[in-house]
DNA sequence: TCCTACGATAGACAGAGTCTAAGTCAAGAA
DNA sequence: TTCTTGACTTAGACTCTGTCTATCGTAGGA
């Protein structure tokens, strides 16, 4: 993700400093395990931009999600996280108490499991899978 | 239906006119594939019941779905919607421009998919699988 | 019938996200 | 370089979903 911002420009963005914050806190390490809510995102972006607003961090994880260089994910019934790892396809497992996050990497097509007869003529395009349980802090003895 | 106020009774609920007609919402016809909101459930009781309110209606959601006799399923990052299909496991197929939702019964079992090599040392004991698509409305015209 | 603990109610409150009106500024034009 | 303008940002009001609390009511047992 690090020429992100050239391929933003590139699709014509104005490229502002909070547009710039708010990739580079997405992208920030290049750590692709991040899964932060937009909250967390406006407040490591203030951090570097006193300033910016809540309303634009929205607006620009909107955009991003547009643009298929972020996805939304949404776990539990709460805050929605953005995740930066939008070109390896994966899913997510998750733990059942203390909402832990981890990308995962099933083997298989799992839109291979679901047979015609079941489709009910709908078009299936995309399968979200999302693995549930303990780990290994909240399991442990 | 009977069935099921006869179990929540046998588990010492007290039985009052405001549980019985959210239960009957949820079960009403034995449509298996009713996947309501908790504001749909509130309106259809209130048909009923003018004076359910909407407190009761949440409290008794979260009591059937605590005892397993229904499941909370959040396909999108809005309402919760109440499956009262709990006994038989299934997944969901989701229209993803007008939300329908179907039941399915994927063949194959998805954990098999996650190897262990993956599994980070979390106790995985659940898996949720939503296939999203075109719904033959939709992806006509 | 009476008692009372459990359940229902209204409405305040909270978290997450959207929208609007007004001000600002990135970037192309001259 | 300066000008211009429409895209962008902002504060904060607003919506939607869900939770909580204080008070009132009643199901069901004695
Ligand atoms: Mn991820
Ligand atoms: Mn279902
Ligand atoms: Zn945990
Ligand atoms: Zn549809």
């Amino acid at each position: 993700m690090s020429d992100l911002l050239e391929r933003l420009r590139g699709r014509g963005w104005r490229l502002t400093a909070q547009r710039r914050v708010v990739a580079e806190v997405l992208d920030g390490g290049g750590a692709s395990h991040v899964h932060l809510t937009a909250d967390e995102v406006h407040a490591r972006a203030a951090a570097r931009l006193p300033e910016i607003s809540r309303a634009t961090v929205y607006n620009t994880l909107g955009e991003l999600v547009s643009l298929g260089e972020v996805i939304e994910v949404a776990t539990d019934g709460r805050a929605k996280r953005y995740d930066p790892n939008a070109h390896r396809p994966h899913q997510h497992l998750v733990c059942s108490r203390c909402g832990a996050i981890r990308d995962v990497h099933p083997g298989g097509d799992p839109l291979a499991d679901l047979p015609a007869a079941e489709r009910f003529g709908f078009t299936v395009s995309e399968v979200e899978v999302t693995y549930r349980g303990l780990c290994p802090n909240c399991a442990g003895a």
